[in-house]
DNA sequence: AATGAATGAGCCTTCATTCAT
DNA sequence: CATGAATGAAGGCTCATTCAT
């Protein structure tokens, strides 16, 4: 993980060299993405850099939990609540992730394609966790007694799988549906405006639908 | 596409050409993929490859086009059949996939990968209109008249994502759930025999289930 | 130069060969214009193109050769009409020459590249022949007693460069003058049209006024 | 042009690296020079070369530049000298330029080269614009009241033509008569001594008369 | 005789990382 | 402690030429 020199760094500065990492490997993707062009647009020295990071890993490591943690739903107080229906559950938490990655889109970006990198050797201990984790979290929210019994599939772990891939697909649907191009916000580094939560709720509406009662 | 030389070529060469080509690329992306790897693996010169592809583009849209048709569904002869019920169709797609997936792991990790490779700006032309053309194609089935009234929701575009993509996670879903090693079987090239039908068809009626009530 | 089986092909095959030539080497040079790109673009065969030239270095000897017969100057004639003055000599073969080159672009542009690569180790050794052997020519006729008795300078030799390279900075003149982009005739190899004998006249006229009285 | 690291070098290390591109280029020309030669030449490693320039083309510009500044003309001075003839001017410039370079063949080879260069699509618009900011220059001096009246034809444009071609085939010419090998002269880098100020003189002192009156 | 497959050295460039200062 | 110079393997690709068929 990071060094201790980059904790001692400003957090003005942290956050620059976060974002520009972000926004570096949320477009080429780990492997192609340049440390030598983050460091570049940084105006780092090449040797400070490895003074903060041990290695590209380490800072693809460092960033995988850091926008982990600022995406981090807030299902547990929605859960705790007395009587509330699983699928309102669901739709929070559809609700919030979108939001965030269009509000968000470089760490957005970058998360989404975080998740399509498992398959990369060298990066899949990092990704392989995360994900196991996040299809485990979902798993054991349904195993929940009270969500447990509002569903008609007993097989939690592909409940899981379903929820947990369909929030996954929502991001590319929207990007299908509206015609956004994530490649350009995350240069741009603006959140994508032009989506309004009526359109957010009216797309949401509809995947929770399937997901209750089918298609 | 691929040069006339390469047309040339034995059919024993040529399949081991494809084969290792698709191993290297399932195996590290398109970014990473080493044509110097691939070239070394099959004791060819370096000019001799140029003389097959003209660029590793080149290769990469000739990989796509090839193991689309190699994995192409039946599901035209299906859709015609009178009386076919739309989740029929479905789950029949669904276990030729993933059959075909388990049976061909170089292949099915390769066009897994690829699926996942549209982000990447040097190939985004290439995968997007596969990748919109599929969805396409699944939308138009479902706005078949004989299977429009079997359907709940009306947003014909958004059911078909629903199931193109359940289907890509099935891929997921069955590595995670038997612990397959994708990776290793590819580089071993080796078909992952140890799934029976019975268990795949176990699989598929969950998520058939899932598609058609709901979870 | 040119082997055997070369001579064989059909006039209409040979000119194909030698225009194709033309052009790559008058776009690009000795070093960098490509044998393959002729090849291709002649849909030949790779060895048959080494049954009539020896190498790459063998056509560009072929090619000077040939487009210097082409171009070759109708001066004897003209030096032995009785009484002709030295300088309508050089007139005429400065408007020659030039209407040669603007008329065909392909050959003259050529040819104006291949003087300038005599710098190139490569093939210094074709062209430092050419390049002496047209000095020498000029030489020789300033020397004849009937012109030599029109000069002020008495060193042949240093007028003849001065002749000479007039000849060669007028094609240059004229390109820069009238914005003739001489790329771009070659690669459409249509005649320059648009500059009138009246204007070539008054550019050589010029020029032969200020070989004649200085500037 | 040149990155602030080069700049950092020490001036010893600078002008080996400096003489060492000269070379190259002056012996093959743009496209045929050879960074790896270079680099190997120069004990560099590939990497350290590209943080002293961003590129091949990107040395040549460095190298026309720092060549040009090197082979400056001191004519600004001349020019202001009261009641000063302008053939003593041209005069002056013909054997500072003619000195320079025989006393610097690797940086007069190497500018003779790239003046020869223009017709290179990949470095035209590096000489293109050197080469008429000379043709400029020239005739703007041409264009000095104080000039005019001493000269023949009006055309400035044509003039400064004649003057500058004449300059450029000056080198030519020593080389032709003194059969100088400036290919070997630069290859050992060494001052090409055997050409007194005496000889030099008689050579310009025909050309400008040729200039002044005529051959 | 004619073909076109094969060759492999060489090109320019980028990369993550190290380490002397 | 901070710097930035140095590294060299590896990348994709082109080339003129050879030679078995």
């Amino acid at each position: 993980m990071e060094l201790l020199t980059f904790q001692n760094l400003s957090p003005e500065r942290k956050e620059e060299i976060i974002q520009t990492s972000f926004a570096e490997f949320a477009l080429k993707g780990y492997e192609s993405a340049s440390l030598s062009e983050i460091i570049k647009r940084l105006g780092l020295a090449k040797g400070s850099f490895y003074r903060y990071f041990s290695s590209k890993k380490d800072l693809y490591a460092y960033l995988i939990q850091n926008a982990s943690e600022r995406r981090l739903s807030k299902l547990d107080n929605l859960i705790e609540q007395p009587g509330i229906d699983f699928f309102e559950v669901i739709r929070q938490n559809f609700f919030d992730k979108l939001k965030f990655d269009l509000e968000n889109p470089v760490i957005g970006g970058f998360l989404y394609r975080v998740m399509h990198e498992r398959d990369n050797n060298e990066v899949a201990d990092l990704i392989g966790g995360l994900y196991t984790s996040v299809i485990k979290i979902t798993q054991s929210i349904i195993e929940l007694d009270k969500f447990k019994k509002q569903l008609k599939i007993q097989d939690s772990e592909i409940v899981a799988f379903q929820v947990f891939h369909m929030q996954l697909w929502l991001y590319d649907y929207v990007a299908y549906k509206y015609k956004i191009d994530y490649h350009d916000n995350i240069k741009r580094g603006q959140p994508v405006l032009n989506l309004s939560d009526v359109e957010l709720n009216r797309v949401i509406d509809v995947s929770i639908s399937m997901l209750k009662n089918g298609i």
